[in-house]
DNA sequence: CCGGCGACTGAATGACCATTCATTCATTGC
DNA sequence: GCAATGAATGAATGGTCATTCAGTCGCCGG
């Protein structure tokens, strides 16, 4: 077979096979978000797709595989944008604001999104240990990172720990997206962004 | 039957009968936090608490109804020993550490109560729906009451809203115990009661 | 046209487990 | 002793899916 000939074949083959597996994410998104990961059917997530049960064992090994997928793109997305988000700014403090806000526009733009990563996802200890250990590590990092580098810069006070700094900004964004998520009443997340970096950069104190 | 003879039968069969309730829920807080809610069978958990299968649905509606239980007792008694706790103290920062210790100290104390509370609970969106909109609420309205009584009494910036700062320090508080728990490192999590608290009264900026 | 390739289908399979309930057992009052 | 009571048992039931795989279909090179 010519070499053009085999490009082409895979170009015309690759573009619906990725749609179709983008397809089958989205709709166990929905899906999962709507009626819980356990109370989920895998044939539910197929027919929103619009493929048969059987064509989701095609792109992912298992139903669990579904779950992982979705955390790790959605995870992989955050980290890349979050990156370069920061690569321009200088500015310890809005550093930190452009994390903020990313993460919480990130959640707010797709509340079924926000509900797969705040709640579907945390089913078992098991499940959280396999997630934690990566990607949720890295993205700790960069907010950790960024407050070492504002404590070197001397924006930030020294006699804090950028561990516990981080963890406390990422509880914090965190309990602001559940509380989104659980909320009837429709307001915006991201402006909530502010909110919390200002309290912890100025202190609740006086 | 004499009044004396009733008093006397109902203390004899209430003992055991709230000791076995109690057994099981015990078991199932050790057998949910170590294989996940979903993959536990109701029978472990009667194995593990030594009564037959059958027990449990004498004590409990459903298996559902066990991590209800589970939530709504630990909740209560946090709720109960944080206004207990308040009563006597009367400077806001040290309220709010004494909010902090007591959160921490309680899911320090038993990793297993702490991957239930941290993991399992959060199983799906009608699960969390249901547990926030009552005692989570009024724990959250303690910390909002003390943080706006503390501002009232000049100790904490007026231009920071109360529910806001709740929302922080409960998203703080909630990062560290979940840390603690997926943590293989052994350390005190009620240690980090003081750092979170510190914090967010002094701030990260100079 | 044809042969064959591979994506796709969806009915069938095989586990799995929450819940039930007929039965057993221990205790009590008489 | 002897019913009567009701707590406790655990085997059986019934329903629910995740996963598989034998077969269908459409497309492509020759």
């Amino acid at each position: 077979m010519p070499a053009a000939s085999a490009r082409r074949l895979a170009a015309v083959k690759a573009t619906p096979a990725i749609d179709k597996r983008d397809a089958i994410l989205r709709a166990a998104i929905k899906v999962f978000a709507r009626h819980g990961y356990f109370q989920s059917q895998v044939a539910d997530v197929a027919r929103v797709a619009g493929v048969a049960a059987g064509t989701v064992y095609l792109y992912f090994r298992s139903k669990d595989d579904l779950l992982v997928s979705i955390f790790e793109r959605t995870m992989k997305d955050a980290i890349d944008e979050g990156r370069a988000a920061l690569a321009d700014v200088a500015d310890p403090v809005d550093r930190l604001r452009r994390i903020a806000r990313l993460h919480l526009d990130r959640l707010g733009r797709d509340r079924d999104l926000a509900v797969v990563m705040q709640v579907e996802l945390r089913q078992s200890i098991k499940f959280m240990e396999r997630c934690s250990s990566t990607h949720l590590q890295d993205y700790l990092n960069i907010i950790r990172r960024t407050i070492s580098d504002g404590q070197a810069a001397g924006a930030f006070r020294n006699d804090v720990s950028p561990n516990a700094a981080a963890k406390v900004l990422f509880g914090a964004l965190d309990e602001m997206a559940t509380n989104w998520m659980l909320s009837r009443r429709k307001y915006a997340l991201a402006g909530d962004a502010d909110v919390v970096v200002d309290l912890i950069i100025g202190g609740l104190g006086r």
